[in-house]
RNA sequence: GGCCUCGUGGCGGAGUGGCUACGCAGCGGAUUGCAAAUCCGUGUACUCCAGUUCGAUUCUGGACGAGGCCUCCA
């Protein structure tokens, strides 16, 4: 029953060894909650959801406390705002509201603890006050600052040193930095932006210091697993680290740091201007939720993954299959050969490979106890109407039966036009939605 | 320029120092009034060049190619 997952700190594969197993703890960076999620956002959601399910299985579901934070203060929001001429409380409570309604169509569990960043403004202005007391922040013109060359070993993370950093930096630095790798831990706030009162006077936390500041209230000064996408390494991760450890005098953060591969939206990279932007909700009005967490899983979680049409298929095509092979009962309980391709660092291709050998009720627990529902209606079906579509399936049965073959075929094309697809069996005939 | 990941059949995608997954598509067959669906069977691959080895797709070095990060994007 051991667990093996590739470990960003040291660039390979370990083995899982909890500081506690009876409360495995572990944190993901949550969305920004300004716009819509697209299917990016879905990925760390689904395959950090996958793990948080493989650790319950492992250690008891009471056993693992899984923190997954909202982001709801941020110059995004505020921009968003101010675009749609509505409050920066509308935005977040309607973004956070559809990123719940889309991820439970995707059958992620919720998370032991959801904190949101405006709740924690007090933790964070404590873990600033630390860092300044320790010579490890400083303040310039109501900023605050973290000192970057005050930590001997930043960067481990990202694999870069200081000197390559600033070799690197590409971006004009503010005139109150003393370093220009120094970054923002509290900046000023004016106008309608949000802000909060604090020694430095109104203003607002930088973006990574939320998550040290909730980690650390959740999960302690340090814990197990730390996930995020793999874009999050530097400089959002890398800063959370340095940020913890010097607040806490502690020489590491979390021991497992898990990043999950890009998404690429049939072989380009997804952007507003390439007009391949997809969220999740648009997804789920022409697929099952189902499907698309499937298609997920068919590249293993560190690898980049092109979505497409056609594997969207060839993953509908796949749970038909699964679906036709077991009943979803009561067996929620994975079968071995799944647990072991999850346990070799979140192999899910291979995990799909064991399914397909599987039928009855190691089938349909495993599937369940991955976050299947079973469920492959059409979210489309509401739009047609079934009673119209039985009566001339009778019609052309009747037809059928009288070896009235141009009748018969002139009604399935009717069928076809309205979108459904016959299939005839030995039981009868049944329909689904054409895709 | 620096750092990281990766190059497997038509496609997706595992894995291994010799026995070469799995799925989809294709092809052949069964079934069907005809289709679809379903079932059975089946061909095809390890980017290139050196090296180590009895033997490399798998290890080492190099070349070429792809993607990512270095900009508060998952």
């Amino acid at each position: 029953m051991t667990l093996k997952f590739y470990n960003t700190l040291t660039k390979q594969k370990q083995t899982f060894e909890p500081i506690d197993d009876k409360n495995v703890r572990m944190y993901v960076c949550g969305p920004t909650v300004y716009d819509y999620a697209h299917i990016g956002n879905a990925r760390p959601i689904i395959v950090f959801d996958v793990l948080f399910r493989l650790l319950r299985h492992t250690y008891g579901a009471d056993h693992v406390t899984y923190v997954r934070n909202i982001t709801d203060v941020d110059d995004k929001i505020n921009a968003r705002a101010d675009k749609e001429g509505i409050s920066i409380a509308e935005v977040t409570k309607r973004t956070t509201d559809q990123f719940h309604k889309d991820i439970k169509a995707l059958g992620v569990l919720e998370p032991t603890v959801e904190p949101r960043a405006t709740d924690h403004i007090k933790e964070m202005i404590e873990m600033n006050k630390t860092l300044i007391e320790k010579g490890h922040a400083y303040v310039a013109e109501g900023h605050v600052l973290f000192s970057v060359p005050s930590m001997r070993d930043y960067g481990r993370l990202s694999n870069r040193t200081l000197d390559e950093m600033i070799a690197g930096a590409r971006v004009e630095v503010a005139s109150y930095k003393k370093d220009p790798t120094d970054f923002v831990l509290w900046k000023p706030s004016s106008g309608n932006e949000p802000g909060w009162e604090s020694p430095w006077g109104f203003g607002r936390p930088g973006w990574h210091i939320e998550c040290s500041a909730m980690s650390e209230k959740y999960l302690g000064k340090t814990f197990d697993i730390h996930g995020g996408g793999i874009d999050l390494t530097f400089p959002h991760h890398e800063n959370e680290i340095a940020q913890s450890r010097c607040a806490h005098g502690t020489d590491h953060m979390a021991n497992l740091w898990m990043h999950n591969g890009f998404l690429q939206v049939e072989g380009e990279k997804m952007s507003k201007s390439l007009g391949n932007f997809i969220t999740i909700n648009e997804l789920l009005e022409k697929w099952p939720g189902d499907v698309l967490r499937l298609n997920m899983l068919r590249t293993q979680y560190r690898q980049p993954i092109d979505w497409t049409e056609n594997g969207l298929d060839e993953s509908y095509d796949a749970l038909k299959t699964w679906y036709s092979r077991c009943e979803f009962g009561k067996a929620n309980e994975l079968d071995e050969t799944v647990f072991n391709a999850l346990a070799d660092d979140l192999n899910t291709p291979k995990m799909i490979a064991a399914l397909h050998q599987l039928k009855g009720d190691g089938l349909a627990g495993s599937l369940k106890a991955l976050g299947f529902t079973g469920n492959l209606d059409d979210p489309r079906l509401n739009s047609l109407d079934e009673t119209a579509i039985q009566a001339l399936i009778t019609a052309r049965n009747q037809a059928r039966a009288d070896k009235n073959w141009a009748e018969s075929d002139r009604v399935r094309d009717e069928l076809d036009v309205m979108g459904v697809v016959l299939k005839d069996g030995p039981d009868g005939t049944s329909w689904e939605a054409k895709r």
